[in-house]
DNA sequence: ATATAAATTTAGATTTGTCTAAAAATTATA
DNA sequence: TATAATTTTTAGACAAATCTAAATTTATAT
């Protein structure tokens, strides 16, 4: 149906489109995807022949419907492999994103809602994220970062605001990872680091920079 | 490392050099491939420069040893791929092929190693068809076609010669899957149809024809 | 308001994989 | 063995996605 080009696009645009709202720019779309605005005019003529964006020269894109749908619906397969690879496979939440770059376009709606009931039909990727729906409808994750938490209420560990493979490493190796359990012990007031125990037992320290990027229900 | 296309020329010329034995012929290929002669002399003679094989003007091709192992590696991960599809999401066996041409080329050592685990280091995808291990490596199978086992001879259903979807959906049709124990009850002299006993119950009769396209052991 | 900077588009080229039509080589046949 | 039939290759073109360099439009700053 579209190509491995044109999923990504959308995706990326979708993407863009919740941060710099409406009329996404070409730069912001050749940086996002490591291309080159050449690259990006083009490609987007080509998207709106196909409906899935308006364009209008110099004045950036807008999605259509459908061109929501085919991003939600990537993103849709791309979160339920990361579930798979995380779950299943025993993948570290660090290392699934870049497989399931690969796996979102494997064209079989059969084989994603099959994997989906194989999986119990989750609700959140490995990273907390929500995953979109058949319809695309989400499921709006009520989250607030660590950051914001007071002292001494129970939390549970459930998604990341940023997910890069560095932060991701770091929280690995502080024993944080997805469904801890945690209680915010001393919060101070000079930094704004916290103190944590983790499972009631062990206590570490991290700094406000980490809580901020830490997402607990 | 190679591309979608280089990965099926590989995997379709090794299947050929079996069928065909040396010098697989332009022609050939581009009947497998469901593309012209012109298409695959521009693309073999890509592939020879790739040191993935011989090629000689006229003469056909044949792989080099790095060439085979190219095709191998995308067998393996094709059934592997099967064996997930079949097992764990519950795909008919006339299903599980189309979607595994397309998951034979995610590129991640990782991803193939951890699936061979999750599923237990299978060796036979669900056609019965083995599948070479990590250095390229053939379990080879014992199996013989059902037409040749004698009468009163109990054995598994362990795979087929034919994998066309209308003969699998046969196959289904009449209870016959992978891992079915049978016995053959009767041959009948004139056509070589057989009376087959399933789980020493249900009696069937099947024709010469689907018995020489079963494998059991 | 106009000059300069930044963003965007166009023009033309490149790569990958494909095609058709025609030429060349090989194989089959009379 | 000469000719016909078949197979294979070459030449030239095309579509998708990309690029560089130049031109155009929009934004910014004095």
């Amino acid at each position: 149906m579209y190509s491995f080009t044109e999923e990504n696009y959308m995706k990326t645009i979708y993407k863009l489109s919740y941060k710099d709202g409406s009329g996404v720019s070409t730069n912001s779309i050749a940086e996002n995807m490591e291309t080159k605005a050449a690259s990006v005019t083009d490609m987007i003529k080509k998207l709106s022949d196909k409906k899935l964006l308006k364009y209008q020269k110099y004045k950036g894109v807008n999605l259509t419907q459908k061109g929501k749908d085919v991003a939600l619906q990537t993103i849709r397969k791309h979160r339920i492999w990361e579930v798979f690879l995380h779950e299943k496979l025993k993948f570290g939440w660090e290392e699934v994103h870049e497989v399931a770059e690969q796996l979102e376009h494997i064209q079989s709606e059969l084989l994603i809602n099959k994997l989906d009931e194989f999986l119990g039909y989750p609700t959140h990727d490995p990273h907390g994220d929500p995953i979109p729906g058949e319809n695309g409808e989400f499921h709006s994750n009520a989250f607030v970062s660590l950051d914001t938490v007071e002292a001494n209420k129970k939390v549970i560990l459930s998604g990341v605001i940023n997910h890069s493979v560095p932060f991701l490493q770091h929280l690995k190796k502080i024993d944080l990872t997805l469904g801890q359990k945690l209680m915010v012990l001393e919060i101070n007031e000079y930094d704004r680091s916290l103190k944590l125990v983790l499972n009631g037992k062990i206590e570490i320290f991290i700094s406000n920079e980490v809580a901020k990027n830490i997402l607990v229900k």
